[in-house]
DNA sequence: TGTTAGCACTCACATACATCGAGTGCTAAA
DNA sequence: TTTAGCACTCGATGTATGTGAGTGCTAACA
């Protein structure tokens, strides 16, 4: 168990190297108003922090700099929470300054004002789709062979996919089938959809339209809608402004990473409990990630669970103050799109 | 005027350094086997073509480097017209083998064998829907305000906006007016809509609609469909990859040209003219590009043209290799969309 | 017994300097 | 007109050396 001075010391090389990105020696520490005692005790201290495995050199003779178990002991026990300072504020609320018309809008916008208020990359999931439910399902015709289907949620989110026409299908058959499918999937959840057709609409089909067998196949693929939630960046490159970053390959490994989606989509979808989760360097498990922590944030309306807001920074990355902005933006999206969803 | 010896230099010159990077020396160039005279005769012609601002000097005593206009003369009177390898056709066919449905699809796949190909940053303009016309226009209420309004294109796309609805709209007026604009509008270009809806709707409307003045706008601005191409990036890190960019700041510069979405759409449209177009490094005038050639090429249905598809790389570009691959992708694509819109 | 002053030691980093080699321009001979 | 030869330039590379911020350890101190 660490005793109070090495947490205190613990504390005060951490800030310090959030801060100026420099190895922090004893000299320095000793020099700092919290600390009361010499020099030569903080390195009797730091070398047993060094053995416990919360600070490393990063060679023989250099200054301590936190390893990510001390950032993981830093974030759990030694966060001093921040408290926002009025720009921030005044810059979190312009996001919700004009009316939401569009979810993913004031998602995007939300993802803008993440990475501009922290110089770090933002990257902000949702809102899902899954659970909103069919307000309106239309087929378009374009001609003999091809139409355009169309599904729109009671959220006003629409989908469009082309789809091939079985040839024998008749216009009119196609506009009653339409009418079938409106009459018994409105207000069906978006994830039930396929399901509820096998189950429930395809005998009603049978019995009234002609060339079921066909359709049913295309009707089915129609609405098999990705769940997935659709990832918005923002600061792509702030995290080249970054002084760990100014290794050429630490940039490729990393750029590469974030171009790669799937993976880092996963990553997300990883750190989708409630609340603020934060993941430390390699805790992260993805090459490229060594030198990055991702906090996370869920944003949800009334009781539903939306999607996530993050930030991707350097590890050491300002903890604190990433968290309180997260929690802010992640809790007025929620009343806000509470509200937006009651009026739906 | 420059003699048949002088442009053999530099055309030798700008293969080999397009090839290899290294500024090219007289004793480099004397070794290559189309090349008959000595050193001492090369470096004589060099230093008129310096003089002559096609080649330049990196350091007193280096070997020489193709300076833009160099490059220009290059692309503009030397460049050997390359055959692209039975690999590299296979990879462009196979942006076509599966049958086409949505245009978006096939262009970005379009952008991603691109970048595949070559190693640079592809990009993708387009296809345009301003010519497109109207197929369908639907407004579908989600609540007492708001609804979606959606419109479909003869080609399939399919754009979606909110509206807000005026509060003394009739569920049944909304159906007669949505009759109505369908009625009149259907065949008439995204790109007239707006006009033709006062020059000739409006009257038809305010016959037939109780709150027509509130409507009117709300009508015009759902029309209003923004008219510029969607821009599909592809290998947007492969840039960091080329040997000239090991310097952070170059990389910072021409990242956060890239992300600044608006200014590069700008370039892209100011290089629409119709065939291939190669400009080379300032000739861009955007700050980012200085050390980067862009060749861009346009894709059309019939005779009308759809987009641009473009290759960004580093001035050091493989032009003849660029330009060929950039021809045989324009046309097929070309091809392909020019069937896709004659089966529409 | 915990704390501190003092000291020898380490190592990254900066500076200075020598060396090497690919390249140049110029001159004079072929 | 071409080319061989030569002195010269300059980036790159390697080596020596000094500096300073940092360490660990020991012995004296409260």
């Amino acid at each position: 168990m660490l005793t109070d001075r090495q947490l205190l010391i613990l504390q005060v090389i951490i800030d310090d190297f959030i801060r100026y990105g420099q190895p922090v020696g004893s000299r320095t520490l000793s020099k700092k108003d919290k600390i009361t005692f010499s020099s030569a005790t903080i390195r009797n201290e730091m070398a047993d922090l060094e053995e416990l495995g919360y600070i490393e050199k990063t060679h023989i003779s250099s200054g301590r700099v936190p390893s990510e178990k001390g950032y993981r002991y830093y974030v759990d026990h030694l966060l001093s929470p921040e408290r926002l300072t009025p720009d921030d504020m005044r810059k979190i609320k312009s996001i919700f300054a004009e009316r939401i018309y569009e979810l993913e809008k004031i998602v995007q916008k939300s993802a803008q004002i993440l990475s501009d208020l922290t110089s770090y990359t933002s990257i902000v999931l949702g809102p899902a789709v899954k659970d909103n439910r069919l307000k309106r399902l239309q087929i378009i015709p374009l001609n003999r062979e091809t139409a355009v289907a169309i599904i729109v949620t009671d959220t006003g989110h629409v989908e469009n996919r082309m789809i091939t026409l079985p040839a024998s299908v008749e216009a009119s058959d196609l506009e009653k089938m339409v009418n079938i499918l409106n009459e018994r999937l409105v207000g069906v959840s978006i994830a039930e959809l396929k399901d509820k057709i096998y189950r429930e609409v395809a005998n009603v089909l049978r019995t009234h339209i002609y060339s079921y067998d066909s359709m049913l196949k295309t009707i089915a693929e129609t609405l098999d809608i990705p769940q997935e939630e659709k990832m918005f960046f923002a600061g792509k490159t702030n995290m080249l402004i970054q002084p760990e970053f100014n290794d050429i390959e630490k940039i490729r490994s990393l750029m590469a990473m974030i171009e790669q989606e799937k993976d880092f989509y996963r990553l997300l979808r990883q750190n989708s409990k409630k609340g603020i989760q934060v993941t430390i360097g390699r805790e992260n498990q993805l090459s490229g990630m060594e030198n990055c922590s991702l906090i996370t944030a869920t944003y949800s309306a009334g009781e539903e669970q939306l999607g996530t807001i993050a930030i991707l920074g350097p590890t050491r990355m300002e903890y604190s103050r990433v968290i309180a902005i997260l929690q802010r933006v992640a809790s007025d999206l929620s009343t806000a799109l509470t509200d937006w969803y009651q009026n739906s």
